[in-house]
DNA sequence: AATGAAACTCGGATCTG
DNA sequence: CAGATCCGAGTTTCATT
């Protein structure tokens, strides 16, 4: 078969339909095919086959500010080449981490995380730092978050 | 009345809501009421009052990948004090930029972004690169994207 | 908490380029 | 042949009681 699963093209109307729901992930299909001019039909199929493919996902998010998490940082991490992928799993499996990236640079790992307060910060760091083959840590406290857009088109 | 607009307190219950739109953010109102044992209208006015006072937010999320974005990095910048203000406004209105936060330690600023190919990345760090007051940069290239969570409960 | 009307979703059949 | 539309039955939403 020469069309494959996943199809990566997105035409003029998945991306009006992407920009709908970046904005609102629970309008109705109804309501976006009225302003597209389509049928409902025509959106849900859309819909479906973008979630399908993984180029869209509609989730909750949290407003961590909100919620009374006040407390956000950000670690870089040198590590033991021939271990990292065992220092990206620990990161991974730590609930308050939110973020993980390998980086060029000084450090090769990056991960993000965000906290009640300073004393779970304190904790966090100091579980990490028991994380084995970790020669070293940059930590960044955020002061503020001015922009988190989850839009890329 | 006493209790005022920002409820910041959140309940088992919320946190059950938040959980099933953290998976599927569509998932309707009367099946979440059905597994979480309560009335249709319950999960209804919980989720718009979650929504209302800024506590959840239900968006499409796109997967840069699957789109043909990828490449991601990570700048760090530093800057006049005086102008903070100014350049984060300036990173806030470029599209490619998609988190901007202030940080304690070297660099004030760091900003994560998105873009098709190297060739868009070399454009954007030109085009950073002309807002003034910036006095020095720090870019990390993203080679991998481990984890990306949007839960903090 | 229950009810009922209006809105929405869903799948199948059909049409169109 | 994929993709759009039409359509009717089944759900979901939502204001009112």
């Amino acid at each position: 078969m020469a069309s494959n699963a996943s199809k990566e093209v997105i035409d003029d109307l998945d991306k009006r339909i992407i920009q709908f729901l970046s904005h609102n992930g629970r309008m109705s299909f109804a309501e976006m095919a009225t302003h597209l001019d389509v049928t409902e039909k025509t959106v849900r199929t859309r819909y479906n086959n973008m979630v399908e493919n993984k180029i869209i996902e509609v989730v909750g998010v949290v407003n961590p500010i909100t919620l009374g998490i006040k407390v956000a940082a950000i670690i870089q991490f040198r590590v033991i080449p021939e271990f990292l992928d065992d220092v990206i799993e620990e990161l991974k499996n730590n609930p308050v981490i939110r973020y993980v990236t390998t980086t060029s640079g000084d450090y090769q790992l990056l991960a993000q995380m965000n906290m009640r307060d300073y004393e779970e910060l304190n904790d966090t760091i100091k579980i990490i730092h028991q994380i084995p083959n970790i020669t070293s840590t940059n930590v960044l406290i955020q002061l503020d978050v001015h922009k988190n857009s989850f839009e890329f088109i």
